[in-house]
DNA sequence: AATATTGAAAAAATCGATTTTTAAGACCAT
DNA sequence: ATGGTCTTAAAAATCGATTTTTTCAATATT
């Protein structure tokens, strides 16, 4: 066995592109609202023609990508009305998920919650490359939620973060909010491990809420 | 133009065979835990290998089928855990869904709510094929909450329909519970005609919890 | 001048051939 | 017999060639 593979979809050419241009879409590689030209994918990165397909297709079933019949893969528009729309249900859906995560989450849910909080605390204060806070912001707030013991919840949550960060990457950097965000993340552990369920519910939501306000800067 | 096309994937062959391929898999042509044989599929429907693939990966992206790295596509099994787990989040999400249907809908709205629910009577009294029952019901159902003004919460919604019908549709039939089931989707016209929130929600509710009763009885 | 038609170029979608990987059975060694 | 290696058949994945559809601009028509 290859050890200890990071990436689950690494076992295929068509599991690695979906990946890489998953990672791209996020980071705005490409332009909201460009058709992208599948030639040109090809050659980028380095693929035929059927895995290439094969993970356009996946990207367009998940909503990072829009596949228009006969007219090849675009990238959705950013509007201000979706974002909201997003972020009432990443409000109503991971407030479920943290009260199911308090109450069902052990021990070893307490460590990892601690491990991921202390990993992004680091990363915050020194100055990782972005693409490094970016993942482990992403593992911190997975880990928060991972105990919640609804496979279908943390589906949809997950969804809705890469949706978001397609609007929230986008957005310009902006110091004394992003002050505050990283001071949450930290509250955010503090109350996991002491299970104040209404505390924590409330103040995840400030925090998504003032996400928004961040990510809303890149819907002109 | 084509007029009217009922099926909004039906513009490739891949979109095709997506949509043919789903419905044979919600009506339990295939085996829960099956894998399937691609070269079997690709005489069945009789389609090339790159369409074929490309609807198989789609299936897959929306939980439809597991594809495991370089071993093809399952059926996914059908456990009561799941199911319920999908019961929880239908209470949830659309008991949302029905509170904001009947703040946002309109009078074009009501019509079709009144439309689809009179279908729908209509063929559980005449014995209508299953298959013609089963998407007039899909459809009450999509009209019902179709004004919730969410595109996300209709998306996921749609997602846990597909999933509970595969467990459903392949319980026994029970007619003493239809009866009631029918009875209930005639209330739930009435109740969001009359937008009377609280016991459309309670009796939605109600609904979902009676069908997660039948459909219990899939996997032994 | 505005609109329609046509034809060439480009792009998308489909196809089956080829390559790679897995699964299964035969054979051998312990 | 059990466990391991090798061989071969089957299946999955990838590839680029071919076909189909769209796009766009040039020409024709009202």
């Amino acid at each position: 066995m290859t050890k200890n593979a990071v990436h689950k979809e690494s076992g295929s050419m068509s599991g690695r592109v979906f990946e890489v241009l998953r990672e791209d879409l996020l980071n705005g590689q490409y332009q909201a609202g460009e058709k992208l030209a599948i030639a040109s994918l090809r050659a980028t990165y380095q693929i035929g023609l059927s895995p290439l397909r094969e993970a356009l297709s996946r990207l367009a079933a998940v909503g990072l990508l829009e596949q228009e019949s006969q007219r090849g893969f675009r990238v959705p528009k950013l509007t201000s009305d979706e974002l909201q729309d997003i972020v009432e249900l990443r409000v109503e859906l991971e407030g479920m998920a943290i009260s199911r995560a308090l109450r069902y989450g052990d021990a070893n849910w307490e460590s990892e919650v601690l491990a991921a909080g202390h990993r992004l605390k680091n990363a915050s204060n020194k100055g990782v490359p972005q693409a490094e806070w970016e993942q482990l912001h992403t593992q911190f707030h997975a880990v928060l939620l991972s105990s919640c013991q609804s496979v279908w919840m943390l589906k949809f949550i997950r969804q809705l973060h890469e949706q978001f960060d397609r609007y929230r990457r986008k957005a310009p950097r902006n110091p004394a909010i992003r002050g505050t965000l990283d001071a949450q993340h930290e509250q955010l552990v503090e109350l996991a491990l002491a299970r104040k369920e209404a505390e924590i519910r409330q103040l995840l939501e400030d925090h998504i809420r003032l996400s928004h306000e961040v990510a809303l800067q890149s819907c002109a």
